[in-house]
DNA sequence: GGCACCTGTCAAAGATTCCTGACACATCTC
DNA sequence: GAGATGTGTCAGGAATCTTTGACAGGTGCC
């Protein structure tokens, strides 16, 4: 059976996603826990960034469905928040820009704050 | 003959095309020029907005190599920038932005406005 | 208890981006 | 000349995003 045609991603979806890697902070973070999977504090650590600064750039990627973050208990009990990438994929085509623009709920603008879901 | 693999884009580009397409408006300007090539004063007509607005929108997709302008001239003689979409291909996956994270020139980020090139 | 490490959040300052109104210049038409 | 349409730029304020330092809570070890 053959590959799945491209799916369209909606156009919030694409909207958090190219706003979520269009930032050399956070291209980066994708990049270090690309070879290998790390807690906050130690890539704070690893890539010299203040760890709220970190946490927050890592919320955003999250958001955007780019990386997953999972609490773990170490063996000594401290409780640590391991991320790790997901294996995303999105093409970029003045089509798909074009389709993703007209499902663009304007509420993507101002719920950003308001994201409790 | 098979069709070239996958270019790499450098970081610094990706981070302008990312960014570039990371914002509503631009994606509708996008998606407005795939329809139609126009110029500028037509096009804000268009999509509502201010022409200064749409003019710094602008530019930035083209920085970006999204979008080419021409000025041509009318018949009754006056001169218009006519804006279309370039056929643009970008794939996001895990590893591409690893790649261009790794070769990011911290110059894009405060070359920014003294972008005269 | 005191120290080291982890997690998370908040408020305030800094830096950017976004947006608007005003201005300058050019051409064609009435 | 006055008016309509085109181009482009600039200054200033509004809205966002980025960054930092301080705090609070938790667990294990000496």
């Amino acid at each position: 059976m053959p590959e799945v045609p491209p799916p369209a991603p909606t156009g919030d979806e694409l909207l958090k996603v190219l706003s979520a890697l269009g930032n050399p902070h956070r291209m980066r973070i994708v990049a270090a826990l690309m070879e290998s999977r790390n807690y906050v504090s130690a890539l704070a650590r690893e890539i010299g960034m203040g760890r709220p600064l970190l946490h927050m750039h890592l919320q955003r990627l999250e958001a955007a469905g780019l990386v997953v973050g999972t609490l773990e208990l170490a063996e000594d009990g401290k409780t640590m928040k391991y991320f790790e990438v997901t294996p995303f994929f999105y093409e970029l085509t003045p089509h798909i820009i074009a389709q993703a623009a007209a499902t663009i709920t304007e509420t993507a603008d101002r719920t950003a704050k308001e994201e409790a879901k």
